[in-house]
DNA sequence: ATGTGC
């Protein structure tokens, strides 16, 4: 454990200030975590992200924080809305890389072993995979494709018929973020995105079916519908291509025009929120996200076709409950010091985690607070929490199990062996088309993921209302 | 994460 932090509250640490640090370092964590991790150069990112120009609060770090570009994955910063800046290492290169949850009210148990083989060969049919895979079957997306579709986020693809009215109230933000324009994005960004909407791409992305195994929190599963037993679909992706070269371009252009100066890191690059630079940047990354958006909504759609090929299941009854983005910049409202303030929260590896009463919320989750998603690994769990609104974090929480391997690592460690009939062991059957991809995301190249959410629980950032077992997974 | 990187 670092000697730097110290305990304030329950799985809470702080780092203090010291050199050019604006503001302290906020790290959510365990013990154990502690003792598992190496967090030497995460927690140097921590601090770097603390010298931003407007940074508020605290630089945040949840408990599967690791290394990332600049910024650490896993890492929450709230800048000044008027006086701060705005960074693309604080969005990451996956913009609006994010998790949707959606529900079959069927005991998973009930499926037979050929129709859940049929079910995973349909989906892995249906829905492209791998790197640089895009979709055959799709049109092409035209520029007059681009302009509607990153204006209006996943209510583009669900005009078009890729799903139902009913699934905009139960995304983040309702499927959009305003200010997305077409025009803010190049051609080669566009160009490489004209036929990924429906892809998972390659790496931890995933479509996952699986059983609700446990229920931690009754009441809250009740009113979501949640029960033991019923089976669900997990999708993890984001903008593919196109997110990665907005990302890119932007930082390009940052670092020609001297933004990157005066920083701890190079990487931190950031331009004013207010400038020409800043704004532009702002609306790329929207446009980006509601790619995203557009993403998850056509992969649900082709999960949807898939259930309704091999178990003549009706698309409406494979039932979104939620989506939420954990690469992203959003304009908020938070309590700083006891006042309001408008602050750009860029969260990089974190979910937001709204709690009840929240007016951005449907009346559901205004009741509850929002759903956060928490995927796991492979074999082991993902997690259903639900937001408790800590302003310690801006409201915001853990995105996953965190590497505990690294990727060459796990390959290494694999070598010689059988994963796939590791997986049959694991009750799981896989099917990616790298054999690659499999072998860096293995379940032991991750933490134990419920170690992650019980540290969020301790520190008040959301609750655990069910665990979920993945038996059947299609990986890039 | 990524029409993966040296």
């Amino acid at each position: 454990m670092s000697k730097d932090l110290k305990k304030i509250k329950p799985a809470t640490y702080l780092l203090p200030k010291e050199g050019g640090m604006r503001v302290p370092g906020l790290v959510i964590a365990s013990e154990k975590l502690l003792e598992i991790d190496d967090l030497e150069e995460p927690l140097k990112q921590v601090r770097n992200v603390a010298y931003l120009p407007g940074i508020l609060g605290y630089s945040v770090a949840m408990p599967d924080i690791h290394w990332g570009y600049g910024f650490p994955i896993g890492g929450v910063a709230a800048t000044d809305a008027e006086e701060g800046v705005i960074s693309p290492g604080g969005v990451g290169y996956d913009i609006n890389c994010g998790v949707r949850l959606a529900l079959i009210d069927i005991p998973f148990d009930s499926i037979t072993a050929k129709n859940r083989k049929a079910l995973l060969e349909s989906i892995y049919k249906n829905v492209p995979s791998g790197v640089g895979k895009g979709h055959s079957k799709a049109k092409t997306l035209t520029n007059s494709d681009y302009e509607q579709l990153v204006k209006e986020g996943a209510k583009w693809s669900i005009d078009l018929g890729y799903g139902f009215s009913r699934d905009l109230e139960y995304m983040e933000s309702y499927g959009v973020i305003a200010g997305g324009d077409a025009h803010y994005i190049s051609t080669s960004a566009k160009d490489r995105g004209k036929d990924q909407l429906g892809s998972i791409g390659s790496g931890n992305h995933f479509v996952e079916i699986g059983k609700v195994d446990a229920i931690f929190l009754k009441d809250v599963a009740k009113e979501w519908d949640v029960f033991e037993g019923q089976t669900y679909v997990l999708i993890h992706s984001g903008s593919r291509g196109l997110g990665h070269q907005v990302c890119q371009d932007t930082l390009d252009e940052f670092v020609r025009k001297g933004y990157s100066e005066n920083l701890p890191d190079k990487q931190l690059v950031s331009a004013p929120i207010k400038s020409d630079d800043g704004k532009a940047y702002f609306k790329a990354m929207a446009a980006a996200a509601n790619f995203a958006f557009n993403n998850r909504q056509r992969i649900l759609h082709e999960v949807r076709q898939s259930f309704n090929e091999t178990l003549g299941i009706p698309f409406e009854e494979v039932r979104l409950l939620y989506d939420v983005c954990h690469n992203i910049a959003k304009f908020e409202t938070h309590l700083i010091d006891g006042v309001e303030k408008k602050v750009c929260v860029h969260r990089k590896g974190a979910t937001r985690s709204l709690g009840p009463k929240s007016k951005e919320l449907n009346s559901l989750f205004q009741k509850t607070g929002q759903p956060v998603l928490v995927p796991g690994d492979m074999a082991r769990a993902s997690f259903l929490l639900v937001g408790l609104g800590n302003p310690l974090t801006f409201c915001s929480c853990c995105h996953g199990a965190g590497r505990e391997m690294s990727r060459f690592k796990s390959s290494k460690f694999w070598k010689g062996k059988d994963p796939i009939r590791y997986m049959e062991s694991q009750g799981v059957q896989v099917k990616a088309s790298s054999i690659r991809t499999i072998v860096e995301e293995m379940p032991n190249a991750y933490k134990d993921g419920s170690l992650v959410v019980q540290a969020v629980e301790d520190a008040n950032l959301a609750k655990q209302v069910a665990r979920l077992k993945p038996f059947l997974v299609v990986k890039g």
